[in-house]
DNA sequence: CCTATTTAGATTGCGCACAATATGATTGTG
DNA sequence: CACAATCATATTGTGCGCAATCTAAATAGG
């Protein structure tokens, strides 16, 4: 938290006229990533519902393919939510038979999230879905490791700062 | 993490450990996406706060400070967003007195959303934001324009296959 | 004209997403 | 042991985001 900011001087943007250009949408990176990330959102969906999974679902799908059984602030940790998401979006895999929830008998703070073997077998179901996302893409391997790379870059600065 | 292929198991661009190498969270880069668009929306919000402002509602601002008067479908197009989410949106920036929602008289289907005075003043407000985000980024400018272009040209090929 | 189709928004219902708060379990301290 | 502080999760309220559906206005075709 920096008092007096003055970095507004130093882009060739600056100026009487450099506000407006800079505000304007296309000019913005979180603007083409907050765009991009929706387009996405949007291409998982007709692959995932034959899967009967939103696209978050799948994110916490994917999180206990890795590792199951796990508590559900491990879960928000992976996946970056908090329990006011998940609660409600584990229940609805409950519901679905994809997942158990269970209190901890060694801390009863805790809930155990695990795989039903309905859950386990999802993940074979699942196995052609990135494939197929990655055609919709389009993307070169090279550039798609270069903005993986300068995304996860993006994030571990974003997560110092905001926490 | 060695990006070595190895033999083919199922899927066409199978990795490392095949399937399950394939589903995990760090690897896609769709998460990272996914990741990087909720942290850069946290990054906002104690910005834009003090300007009474949500994220997708700084987003509708800035398309209609580059044009206003326009109708909800063009600032749906612009933001990508459709009129299921734009007219609560929309109706919640009129209440706080940003905007104004006006049947067009020439064509009874249109709603036309203007700015209100106020609405315009927070132009001026909002002038700092870019430059104090680009800063909590903290990206070289060269990786910035990289990271934005492919954002837009992933954004144009899902656009394409999308609709 | 007069009906049929198309178009622009609004509405409804569901599912994230998070801040603020509540609840109950565990840990720390005297 | 008491009891305050901390911790893990749940709940509540607000705001996106979209599919499906509805309404009214504009346009097309006969």
């Amino acid at each position: 938290m920096s008092p007096k900011t003055t970095h507004d001087r130093r882009t060739p943007t600056s100026g009487p006229q450099g506000v407006a250009q800079q505000l304007r949408l296309d000019n913005q990176l979180c603007f083409a990533l907050y765009a991009a990330s929706g387009l996405v959102t949007r291409a998982y969906r007709p692959l995932l519902e034959p899967l009967g999974l939103t696209y978050p679902q799948y994110l916490a799908m994917m999180a206990l393919w890795e590792k199951a059984p796990r508590t559900v602030s491990d879960l928000g940790e992976a996946l970056g939510l908090d329990s006011g998401t998940l609660t409600p979006l584990l229940k609805r895999m409950e519901t679905a038979g994809l997942v158990t929830r269970a209190r901890d008998r060694a801390d009863e703070r805790r809930v155990q999230v695990d795989l039903t073997d309905r859950g386990r077998h999802l993940q074979d179901q699942a196995a052609g879905v990135p494939s197929a996302l990655a055609c919709a893409l389009d993307l070169p391997g090279e550039e798609i490791v270069a903005l993986r790379a300068s995304l996860q870059d993006l994030a571990r600065k974003l997560r110092g700062t905001g926490k």
